[in-house]
DNA sequence: CGCGTGATTGAGCTTGGTCAATTACGGTGG
DNA sequence: CCACCGTAATTGACCAAGCTCAATCACGCG
C-alpha cells in the first residue's frame, strides 16, 4: 500500500476514476459530473499536515475519499476551533473566494480528489442543476455552522458530546449499524466542541458507564441507545 | 410617520426606489439592480415580531433599510442562539433552499424591502456578474459564521464583547466616528455571544471604568480606545 | 410624574477548566 | 509473536470564570 509522505503529494496516474458505489456519498453525487471527473487529481495527505493554510489561495475545493480533514481556525496564542470535520463523501474548500478564511487539516491519512475551482465556476456557468447543487452545498455548510454555534453557546458539556455522537451516528455509513468511527483524537473532538480533551474523555466514560454507548476502542464507538443519546442532545 | 404596527406589514406603494447613497452600503450593492429593484416590496416589522419562522418557506430575501434584525435559532427549553444581527444596509434570507433553518425577528421596529428568491434565482442565471456577487455574499456569512464558532468555542466573556464591539466599530456608518448604536438589549447580545446578560453588563461597565469606552446610553456607546478594544479582542 | 421594562450590582454556587499522575493503546523492531 | 516506547486517554483533586438568584436602579414613554 502506498504510504503517506509528509505534505501533500500529488499522484501523477490521474484522471481519478469513481470506482462505483461505495465511494459515491450524497453530498458528492453532485461531482459525479462526467465534465468535472475528468479535472479531478487524486492528493494525499499524510496526518495532521495542512491541506491548505488560511489566507491561501482557494484555488482548488476536495472531495474526501478516505481518511478525515478538518477545518481550523487559531488564536494567536494558539487555541484552536475546529469547525468541521469531512469524512469519506464529503466536499470542502469550496467557501472563501480570494482566500481562504480558515486552514485545513488531514485529521488522519487522507485521500482527497482535487477539483480547480475555475473547472467548477465554468461548469456552473454551463449547467444551471449543477449551480443549483453548489448553492445547496454552500446553503447547508451554513445551516450546519448555525447549527453548531447554538451548540457552542448554549449547550451543555453533555449535550455537546450527545449532539456530536447522534450527527455522527445519523451519517449514512456502509459498515454496521450502530458502530461509529472516530477518526479524530479527543483534543480534536475538544476543540470541535469547545471543552477540553479532560470533559471530552469524562463525559464519553459516563455515557458509556450510563450504557448509552460502549468505548469499543479508542476510535471506536457503539451506539446503544440512539433514542437517550438524543434526548441529550437537547433537540427533543 | 408610519407606526409599526404588530407583525408584518407590506405598504402597497411598491415598487420601492433607493433614495440615494445614504442607504446604499457595500453588501447592498449587488441588489441595485434596476432589473431587481423593481421587484422589490417595503416590509415593517414591529420590534420582537418575526419576519420569517424557522422550518417556513424560504421564498423571500430582505435588504434592511431601518432597524436591525436578528436571526435566531431556540432550544426546547428556551435556551436561544443568536446567530447573527443585521443592520441597515445588511442583506439576509438567501440562506436555506427548501425551509428556513432559523428564525428571523425584528430587534427593534424595522423597515425592510422584500425581494423573491424567484426573482434573484432568475437574475443570477442571467447575469454572471450578480451571480458571483451572490456568492461572495454567501461566502462571507460562512466565513462569519465560522468568526462566531471561533468566539463561541474559545474566547472569554471579556474576549466575546471586545470582538464584538469592534466588529460593530469597524462598520461603515455615515454618522460619528466612535459612536457605535446598538439596537438590540444586553440579553440579546448576551445571546450572541454565548453569555448571560448579567455577564454582558459586567464587562460594559468594566470597559467603561478602565476608559476603554463610555457608555454613553443604554443603547450608545463611545469606543476610546479602539487599539486597546482590538488587542482585547485576542486576534492582534 | 409614575410605571414598567431593562440594566446594574451583589453574594454565593456550579460547571467545566487546570494541573498532575497514571494507564492504555498502537505502531515498531527484535 | 511479543516486548518496548511514545503518544493519547483516563482519572483525580482542586480552582475559577461565569452563572444563578435576588435586590435595587434608571431610563424611556405615556
Amino acid at each position: 500500500m502506498q504510504t503517506h509522505i509528509a505534505g501533500i503529494e500529488s499522484v501523477r496516474e490521474s484522471p481519478w476514476r469513481a470506482s462505483g458505489a461505495a465511494l459515491a456519498e450524497p453530498a458528492a453525487k453532485a461531482f459525479e459530473v462526467k465534465a468535472l471527473e475528468a479535472f479531478g487529481t487524486v492528493v494525499l495527505v499524510s496526518r495532521d499536515h495542512e491541506v491548505y493554510a488560511e489566507g491561501g489561495p482557494a484555488d482548488y475545493c476536495y472531495r474526501v475519499v478516505a481518511g478525515a480533514v478538518r477545518t481550523v481556525k487559531l488564536l494567536p496564542d494558539g487555541r484552536r476551533q475546529i469547525t468541521e470535520f469531512y469524512l469519506p463523501g464529503d466536499i470542502f474548500g469550496l467557501d472563501g473566494f480570494a482566500a481562504r478564511y480558515f486552514a485545513a487539516e488531514a485529521v488522519a491519512d487522507a485521500t482527497l480528489i482535487r477539483y480547480p475551482r475555475r473547472r467548477i465556476e465554468a461548469l456552473a456557468e454551463e449547467d444551471p442543476r449543477f449551480a443549483r447543487r453548489l448553492r445547496d452545498m454552500a446553503s447547508d455548510s451554513l445551516r450546519k455552522a448555525h447549527e453548531q454555534m447554538l451548540l457552542l453557546g448554549r449547550k451543555s458539556a453533555q449535550e455537546r458530546i450527545a449532539s456530536f455522537l447522534v450527527a455522527l451516528a445519523e451519517r449514512p455509513r456502509k459498515g454496521a449499524a450502530d458502530g461509529i468511527e472516530l477518526p479524530m483524537t479527543r483534543g480534536d473532538i475538544a476543540d470541535h466542541l469547545g471543552l477540553t480533551l479532560e470533559t471530552v474523555s469524562r463525559v464519553l466514560n459516563r455515557l458509556h458507564r450510563d450504557d448509552v454507548i460502549t468505548l469499543a476502542s479508542t476510535h471506536h464507538i457503539e451506539v446503544h441507545d440512539l433514542a437517550t443519546l438524543r434526548e441529550m442532545a437537547g433537540e427533543v
